[in-house]
DNA sequence: GTAACCCCTGACATCAATGTCAGGGTCAAG
DNA sequence: CTTGACCCTGACATTGATGTCAGGGGTTAC
Protein backbone atom coordinates (compact mmCIF):
# COMPACT_ATOMS: atom_id res chain seq x y z
CA UNK A 1 0.00 0.00 0.00
CA UNK A 2 1.32 3.35 -0.70
CA UNK A 3 1.52 6.59 1.49
CA UNK A 4 -1.21 8.04 -0.65
CA UNK A 5 -4.00 5.20 -0.05
CA UNK A 6 -3.03 5.47 3.87
CA UNK A 7 -3.36 8.72 3.77
CA UNK A 8 -6.86 8.69 2.55
CA UNK A 9 -7.53 5.49 4.75
CA UNK A 10 -6.32 7.55 7.64
CA UNK A 11 -6.82 10.72 7.38
CA UNK A 12 -4.06 11.62 8.03
CA UNK A 13 -1.94 13.71 5.31
CA UNK A 14 0.94 12.36 3.13
CA UNK A 15 3.41 14.82 4.93
CA UNK A 16 2.07 13.84 8.15
CA UNK A 17 2.64 10.15 7.85
CA UNK A 18 6.07 11.02 6.40
CA UNK A 19 6.94 12.97 9.37
CA UNK A 20 5.62 10.09 11.92
CA UNK A 21 8.33 7.90 9.91
CA UNK A 22 10.71 10.69 10.36
CA UNK A 23 10.58 11.06 14.24
CA UNK A 24 10.37 7.27 14.50
CA UNK A 25 6.63 6.30 15.32
CA UNK A 26 6.33 3.60 12.26
CA UNK A 27 8.34 2.01 9.82
CA UNK A 28 7.76 1.50 6.03
CA UNK A 29 9.40 -0.81 3.54
CA UNK A 30 11.00 0.36 0.66
CA UNK A 31 9.50 -1.03 -2.94
CA UNK A 32 12.53 -1.04 -5.37
CA UNK A 33 11.51 2.48 -6.74
CA UNK A 34 12.37 3.67 -3.50
CA UNK A 35 8.33 4.39 -2.75
CA UNK A 36 7.15 3.47 0.84
CA UNK A 37 5.25 0.48 1.54
CA UNK A 38 2.98 -0.09 4.07
CA UNK A 39 0.65 -2.68 5.54
CA UNK A 40 -3.12 -2.83 7.43
CA UNK A 41 -0.88 -2.73 10.14
CA UNK A 42 1.14 0.33 9.44
CA UNK A 43 -2.59 1.96 8.44
CA UNK A 44 -3.81 1.26 12.30
CA UNK A 45 -0.91 2.35 13.62
CA UNK A 46 -1.16 5.78 11.49
CA UNK A 47 -4.83 5.77 12.92
CA UNK A 48 -4.02 4.92 16.57
CA UNK A 49 -1.32 8.16 16.37
CA UNK A 50 -3.69 10.33 15.12
CA UNK A 51 -5.73 9.97 17.99
CA UNK A 52 -3.38 10.08 20.73
CA UNK A 53 -2.41 13.04 18.73
CA UNK A 54 -5.43 14.74 18.71
CA UNK A 55 -5.37 13.69 22.57
CA UNK A 56 -2.99 16.30 22.88
CA UNK A 57 0.23 13.56 22.89
CA UNK A 58 2.95 15.14 21.26
CA UNK A 59 4.78 12.00 18.92
CA UNK A 60 8.02 12.67 21.20
CA UNK A 61 5.08 11.77 23.82
CA UNK A 62 3.91 8.79 22.10
CA UNK A 63 7.07 7.31 21.17
CA UNK A 64 7.76 6.63 24.31
CA UNK A 65 5.12 3.93 25.19
CA UNK A 66 4.03 3.28 21.66
CA UNK A 67 6.17 0.56 21.36
CA UNK A 68 4.56 -0.47 24.20
CA UNK A 69 1.38 -1.22 22.25
CA UNK A 70 0.64 -4.46 20.95
CA UNK A 71 -2.30 -4.80 18.74
CA UNK A 72 -4.10 -8.40 18.36
CA UNK A 73 -6.87 -7.72 15.67
CA UNK A 74 -9.56 -6.33 17.35
CA UNK A 75 -7.77 -5.21 20.25
CA UNK A 76 -4.94 -3.28 22.44
CA UNK A 77 -3.26 -4.32 24.89
CA UNK A 78 -0.43 -2.24 26.96
CA UNK A 79 1.75 -1.75 29.80
CA UNK A 80 1.72 0.65 32.57
CA UNK A 81 3.33 2.94 30.39
CA UNK A 82 0.44 4.17 28.67
CA UNK A 83 -1.36 4.61 31.20
CA UNK A 84 1.70 6.97 33.45
CA UNK A 85 1.24 8.70 30.19
CA UNK A 86 -2.27 9.45 29.88
CA UNK A 87 -2.26 10.36 33.59
CA UNK A 88 0.69 12.90 33.12
CA UNK A 89 -1.05 14.49 30.14
CA UNK A 90 -4.62 14.42 32.47
CA UNK A 91 -2.80 16.23 34.68
CA UNK A 92 -1.42 18.76 32.23
CA UNK A 93 -5.42 19.11 30.89
CA UNK A 94 -6.33 20.25 34.41
CA UNK A 95 -3.33 22.75 34.29
CA UNK A 96 -4.67 24.35 31.36
CA UNK A 97 -8.19 24.02 32.40
CA UNK A 98 -7.62 25.71 35.95
CA UNK A 99 -5.49 28.42 34.01
CA UNK A 100 -8.35 29.18 31.32
CA UNK A 101 -10.86 28.87 34.37
CA UNK A 102 -8.85 31.43 36.35
CA UNK A 103 -8.52 34.02 33.00
CA UNK A 104 -12.17 33.15 32.64
CA UNK A 105 -13.40 34.25 35.78
CA UNK A 106 -11.45 37.65 35.13
CA UNK A 107 -12.73 38.50 31.87
CA UNK A 108 -16.06 37.93 33.39
CA UNK A 109 -15.75 40.28 35.98
CA UNK A 110 -14.42 43.08 33.42
CA UNK A 111 -17.41 42.68 31.84
CA UNK A 112 -19.78 42.70 34.47
CA UNK A 113 -18.33 45.99 35.48
CA UNK A 114 -18.59 47.06 31.69
CA UNK A 115 -22.03 45.86 31.44
CA UNK A 116 -25.24 48.61 31.58
CA UNK A 117 -23.24 51.71 30.83
CA UNK A 118 -21.83 52.79 27.17
CA UNK A 119 -18.53 53.35 28.74
CA UNK A 120 -16.25 51.08 30.88
CA UNK A 121 -15.34 51.78 33.98
CA UNK A 122 -12.46 49.48 35.14
CA UNK A 123 -10.77 50.65 38.26
CA UNK A 124 -7.58 49.75 38.69
CA UNK A 125 -7.85 46.83 41.29
CA UNK A 126 -10.51 45.58 39.05
CA UNK A 127 -7.99 45.28 36.21
CA UNK A 128 -7.13 41.73 38.05
CA UNK A 129 -3.96 43.32 39.90
CA UNK A 130 -1.57 41.16 39.99
CA UNK A 131 -2.05 37.92 38.40
CA UNK A 132 0.91 35.62 38.86
CA UNK A 133 3.88 37.19 37.44
CA UNK A 134 4.00 34.36 34.77
CA UNK A 135 1.94 31.01 35.09
CA UNK A 136 1.61 27.85 32.89
CA UNK A 137 4.03 25.54 32.83
CA UNK A 138 2.59 23.61 30.01
CA UNK A 139 1.62 26.44 27.88
CA UNK A 140 0.74 25.17 24.45
CA UNK A 141 -1.79 22.77 23.85
CA UNK A 142 -0.59 20.67 21.35
CA UNK A 143 -2.64 18.55 19.30
CA UNK A 144 -4.41 19.96 16.48
CA UNK A 145 -2.00 22.09 14.48
CA UNK A 146 -1.70 22.81 11.14
CA UNK A 147 -4.64 24.89 10.05
CA UNK A 148 -3.19 27.95 11.06
CA UNK A 149 -5.78 31.06 12.16
CA UNK A 150 -6.94 33.44 8.83
CA UNK A 151 -5.93 36.59 10.05
CA UNK A 152 -9.51 36.51 12.32
CA UNK B 1 12.83 56.98 33.60
CA UNK B 2 14.91 54.37 31.76
CA UNK B 3 13.78 51.02 30.66
CA UNK B 4 15.86 49.43 33.03
CA UNK B 5 13.69 51.23 35.45
CA UNK B 6 10.28 50.41 34.04
CA UNK B 7 11.24 46.85 33.67
CA UNK B 8 11.69 46.47 37.58
CA UNK B 9 8.92 48.46 38.73
CA UNK B 10 6.54 46.68 36.28
CA UNK B 11 7.94 43.39 35.86
CA UNK B 12 7.98 43.34 32.19
CA UNK B 13 11.29 42.44 30.43
CA UNK B 14 13.16 44.89 29.03
CA UNK B 15 13.44 42.57 25.86
CA UNK B 16 9.30 42.84 26.38
CA UNK B 17 9.05 46.75 26.51
CA UNK B 18 11.52 47.11 23.63
CA UNK B 19 8.52 44.42 22.11
CA UNK B 20 5.72 46.33 22.96
CA UNK B 21 7.55 49.33 21.74
CA UNK B 22 8.06 48.33 18.41
CA UNK B 23 4.46 46.96 18.32
CA UNK B 24 2.75 50.13 18.75
CA UNK B 25 1.59 49.34 22.33
CA UNK B 26 3.58 52.71 23.39
CA UNK B 27 5.33 55.10 22.86
CA UNK B 28 8.17 56.35 24.82
CA UNK B 29 10.76 59.56 23.87
CA UNK B 30 14.20 59.61 23.34
CA UNK B 31 17.14 61.55 25.27
CA UNK B 32 19.70 63.21 23.42
CA UNK B 33 22.19 59.67 23.40
CA UNK B 34 19.28 57.26 22.30
CA UNK B 35 17.85 56.26 25.47
CA UNK B 36 13.86 55.85 25.27
CA UNK B 37 12.74 57.91 28.41
CA UNK B 38 9.45 56.98 30.16
CA UNK B 39 7.05 58.76 32.11
CA UNK B 40 4.93 57.27 35.13
CA UNK B 41 2.04 56.77 32.85
CA UNK B 42 3.99 54.60 31.01
CA UNK B 43 4.68 52.45 33.62
CA UNK B 44 1.09 52.30 34.26
CA UNK B 45 0.53 51.15 30.58
CA UNK B 46 2.85 48.42 30.39
CA UNK B 47 1.78 47.23 33.44
CA UNK B 48 -1.73 46.78 31.92
CA UNK B 49 -0.40 45.46 28.88
CA UNK B 50 0.98 43.22 30.92
CA UNK B 51 -1.80 42.42 32.69
CA UNK B 52 -3.73 41.83 29.11
CA UNK B 53 -0.95 39.42 28.23
CA UNK B 54 -1.69 37.29 31.22
CA UNK B 55 -5.10 37.32 30.17
CA UNK B 56 -4.55 36.05 26.85
CA UNK B 57 -4.57 38.62 24.74
CA UNK B 58 -2.17 39.12 22.19
CA UNK B 59 -0.01 42.31 21.47
CA UNK B 60 -1.79 42.17 18.02
CA UNK B 61 -5.69 42.27 20.07
CA UNK B 62 -4.63 45.02 22.88
CA UNK B 63 -3.65 47.07 20.01
CA UNK B 64 -7.16 47.18 18.86
CA UNK B 65 -8.15 48.72 22.14
CA UNK B 66 -5.59 49.77 24.11
CA UNK B 67 -5.83 53.33 22.53
CA UNK B 68 -8.92 53.33 23.43
CA UNK B 69 -8.46 53.20 27.20
CA UNK B 70 -7.99 56.76 29.01
CA UNK B 71 -6.84 56.81 32.25
CA UNK B 72 -7.27 59.14 34.96
CA UNK B 73 -5.02 58.62 37.89
CA UNK B 74 -6.84 55.85 39.84
CA UNK B 75 -9.35 54.67 36.99
CA UNK B 76 -9.98 53.64 33.72
CA UNK B 77 -12.34 54.19 30.89
CA UNK B 78 -12.76 52.25 28.38
CA UNK B 79 -14.88 52.23 25.04
CA UNK B 80 -17.21 49.56 23.84
CA UNK B 81 -14.04 48.14 21.61
CA UNK B 82 -12.70 46.90 24.94
CA UNK B 83 -15.77 45.11 26.04
CA UNK B 84 -16.48 43.65 22.75
CA UNK B 85 -12.57 42.34 22.52
CA UNK B 86 -12.83 40.72 25.96
CA UNK B 87 -16.16 38.99 24.92
CA UNK B 88 -14.25 37.70 21.60
CA UNK B 89 -11.54 36.62 23.80
CA UNK B 90 -13.92 35.08 26.52
CA UNK B 91 -15.54 33.08 23.80
CA UNK B 92 -12.26 31.56 22.79
CA UNK B 93 -11.12 30.50 26.18
CA UNK B 94 -14.62 28.76 26.84
CA UNK B 95 -13.72 27.18 23.32
CA UNK B 96 -10.71 25.68 24.77
CA UNK B 97 -12.15 25.43 27.65
CA UNK B 98 -14.81 22.59 25.86
CA UNK B 99 -11.84 21.37 23.87
CA UNK B 100 -9.87 20.58 26.80
CA UNK B 101 -12.60 18.82 27.91
CA UNK B 102 -13.49 16.74 25.85
CA UNK B 103 -9.74 15.41 26.04
CA UNK B 104 -9.76 15.04 29.54
CA UNK B 105 -13.12 12.62 29.45
CA UNK B 106 -11.58 10.77 27.38
CA UNK B 107 -8.21 10.14 28.50
CA UNK B 108 -10.48 9.30 31.84
CA UNK B 109 -11.84 6.64 29.80
CA UNK B 110 -9.04 5.23 28.59
CA UNK B 111 -7.15 5.58 32.53
CA UNK B 112 -11.12 4.01 33.82
CA UNK B 113 -10.19 0.94 31.32
CA UNK B 114 -6.95 0.59 32.55
CA UNK B 115 -7.46 0.57 36.13
CA UNK B 116 -7.21 -2.14 38.65
CA UNK B 117 -5.19 -4.34 35.42
CA UNK B 118 -1.27 -4.76 34.99
CA UNK B 119 -2.41 -4.36 31.10
CA UNK B 120 -4.63 -1.81 29.85
CA UNK B 121 -6.97 -3.34 27.50
CA UNK B 122 -7.82 -0.87 24.95
CA UNK B 123 -10.31 -1.85 22.81
CA UNK B 124 -10.41 0.36 19.56
CA UNK B 125 -13.56 1.49 19.89
CA UNK B 126 -12.59 2.91 23.53
CA UNK B 127 -9.38 4.26 21.95
CA UNK B 128 -11.84 7.39 20.82
CA UNK B 129 -13.04 6.49 17.66
CA UNK B 130 -13.35 9.49 15.44
CA UNK B 131 -12.28 12.53 17.14
CA UNK B 132 -13.46 15.45 14.62
CA UNK B 133 -10.53 15.14 12.15
CA UNK B 134 -8.89 18.31 13.47
CA UNK B 135 -10.24 20.95 15.84
CA UNK B 136 -9.71 24.06 17.45
CA UNK B 137 -9.82 27.01 15.67
CA UNK B 138 -8.09 29.09 18.55
CA UNK B 139 -5.43 26.83 19.06
CA UNK B 140 -2.94 28.20 20.56
CA UNK B 141 -2.94 29.54 24.31
CA UNK B 142 -1.17 33.21 23.89
CA UNK B 143 -0.14 34.78 27.02
CA UNK B 144 2.36 33.42 29.13
CA UNK B 145 5.23 32.58 26.92
CA UNK B 146 9.21 32.97 27.56
CA UNK B 147 9.29 30.45 30.11
CA UNK B 148 9.74 27.01 27.89
CA UNK B 149 9.70 23.96 29.11
CA UNK B 150 12.79 22.59 30.53
CA UNK B 151 12.52 19.24 28.91
CA UNK B 152 10.84 17.32 31.26
C1' DG C 1 41.60 55.24 31.86
C1' DT C 2 39.22 51.44 33.12
C1' DA C 3 35.87 48.66 35.41
C1' DA C 4 31.03 48.05 36.05
C1' DC C 5 26.58 49.15 34.58
C1' DC C 6 23.27 50.46 31.60
C1' DC C 7 21.39 51.43 26.81
C1' DC C 8 20.90 50.54 21.61
C1' DT C 9 19.85 47.66 17.33
C1' DG C 10 19.33 43.47 14.88
C1' DA C 11 19.10 38.68 14.50
C1' DC C 12 18.39 34.06 15.80
C1' DA C 13 16.10 30.56 18.84
C1' DT C 14 12.15 28.46 21.23
C1' DC C 15 7.74 24.87 20.53
C1' DA C 16 5.69 21.14 17.19
C1' DA C 17 2.92 19.45 13.62
C1' DT C 18 1.79 20.50 9.35
C1' DG C 19 1.52 23.13 4.74
C1' DT C 20 3.81 24.09 0.70
C1' DC C 21 7.19 24.64 -2.81
C1' DA C 22 11.18 23.32 -5.51
C1' DG C 23 13.48 20.01 -8.21
C1' DG C 24 13.43 15.50 -9.69
C1' DG C 25 11.92 10.45 -10.40
C1' DT C 26 8.22 6.38 -11.62
C1' DC C 27 4.66 4.47 -14.08
C1' DA C 28 0.52 3.42 -16.57
C1' DA C 29 -2.61 4.93 -20.13
C1' DG C 30 -3.31 7.27 -24.34
C1' DC D 1 6.57 9.90 -26.32
C1' DT D 2 3.65 12.69 -23.77
C1' DT D 3 0.43 13.54 -20.15
C1' DG D 4 -1.20 13.06 -15.54
C1' DA D 5 -1.03 11.24 -11.21
C1' DC D 6 1.92 9.61 -7.83
C1' DC D 7 6.29 9.28 -5.07
C1' DC D 8 10.88 11.17 -3.15
C1' DT D 9 13.93 14.50 -0.46
C1' DG D 10 14.97 18.80 1.60
C1' DA D 11 13.93 23.28 3.07
C1' DC D 12 11.29 27.09 4.51
C1' DA D 13 7.03 28.95 6.79
C1' DT D 14 3.48 29.27 10.32
C1' DT D 15 2.36 31.14 15.75
C1' DG D 16 4.00 35.01 19.08
C1' DA D 17 6.15 36.73 23.27
C1' DT D 18 10.30 36.38 25.07
C1' DG D 19 15.38 34.90 25.87
C1' DT D 20 19.82 35.60 24.43
C1' DC D 21 23.84 36.89 21.96
C1' DA D 22 26.69 39.88 19.15
C1' DG D 23 28.66 44.23 18.40
C1' DG D 24 28.85 48.90 19.75
C1' DG D 25 28.24 53.10 22.72
C1' DG D 26 27.17 56.00 27.11
C1' DT D 27 27.78 57.20 32.06
C1' DT D 28 29.74 57.09 36.53
C1' DA D 29 32.90 56.24 40.05
C1' DC D 30 37.27 54.80 41.23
Amino acid sequence: MKIGDVAKRTGASVRSIRHYEKVGLIRATREENGYRDFDEADMLLVRRIGRMIRLGFTTEEIATFLNCIVDDPATVTACPKVAAAHRLKLAAIERQMADLETRRQKLLITLKAASGQDDISVPETLAHAETSPIALAHPRHPGARGLFRRRG
